[in-house]
DNA sequence: TGCATATATATGGATATTCGAATATAAATA
DNA sequence: TATTTATATTCGAATATCCATATATATGCA
């Protein structure tokens, strides 16, 4: 993971917020991202194939679901920065509503 | 300055280059980068006005010098992450040659 | 004023990014 | 096996980014 890599990982809105809430949460599926962030799945798997393809996240599968952390992988400036991100994060992050994780989220 | 412009600032190789060194010299100008990096002035100036219009750089003219310099007016979490950056910048920065600073640097 | 140096901007083409919409795949379950 | 749920991928269009080249502006000095 270069840096010029790791800052386009982040350069993106929706990226960031993706990255944010699973710094924050340590693993998330993606029907929690699409309902947090209220967009819709194909966008948000298109921006989680990029991160993972990037190395920035890991995913695991577990039955139908497909959870998402960061990756174990990345040098310690990668750790550092996300630390900073999430402790700065925008508040409206905090106050995003939960997922009951069945039937897309509903 | 929000996260998303910081990091869009900071997500291609020039600005990036440009960015770790006007933090690790506090101020340099445009013939120092365009010596330090070994690139053309339009493009160096180019990457320099986005970085200024986004409000990460700030500049400063003497004479025909512009010298540029990180912007006084950053949010904390802006001077952790570049604190990172500069302590993790890759090794061939610190041995790009000094710049003479007269007549184009040659 | 005229010229050299330092820096900035405009133009147009090449490439990359992002999106919505449609569709494909994978697992669970009836 | 057929259906539902969860996730992934493809496609084309719109937009953004990046570059080299050419040119413009600003300062200093003869």
């Amino acid at each position: 993971m270069d840096q010029v890599s790791f800052f386009k990982c982040l350069a993106d809105e929706t990226r960031l917020n993706i990255v944010t809430l699973v710094t924050e949460n340590k693993e998330l599926c993606v029907c929690d991202l699409t309902e947090k962030l209220q967009l819709s799945q194909p966008k948000i798997s298109r921006h989680l194939a990029l991160l993972r393809s990037s190395g920035l996240l890991q995913d695991r599968r577990q039955g139908q679901w497909v959870y998402y952390s960061l990756s174990a992988q990345l040098p310690a400036w990668c750790y550092e920065i996300l630390n900073v991100l999430v402790q700065h994060s925008p508040n409206y992050l905090a106050t995003l509503p939960a997922c009951s994780t069945q039937s897309y989220c509903e």
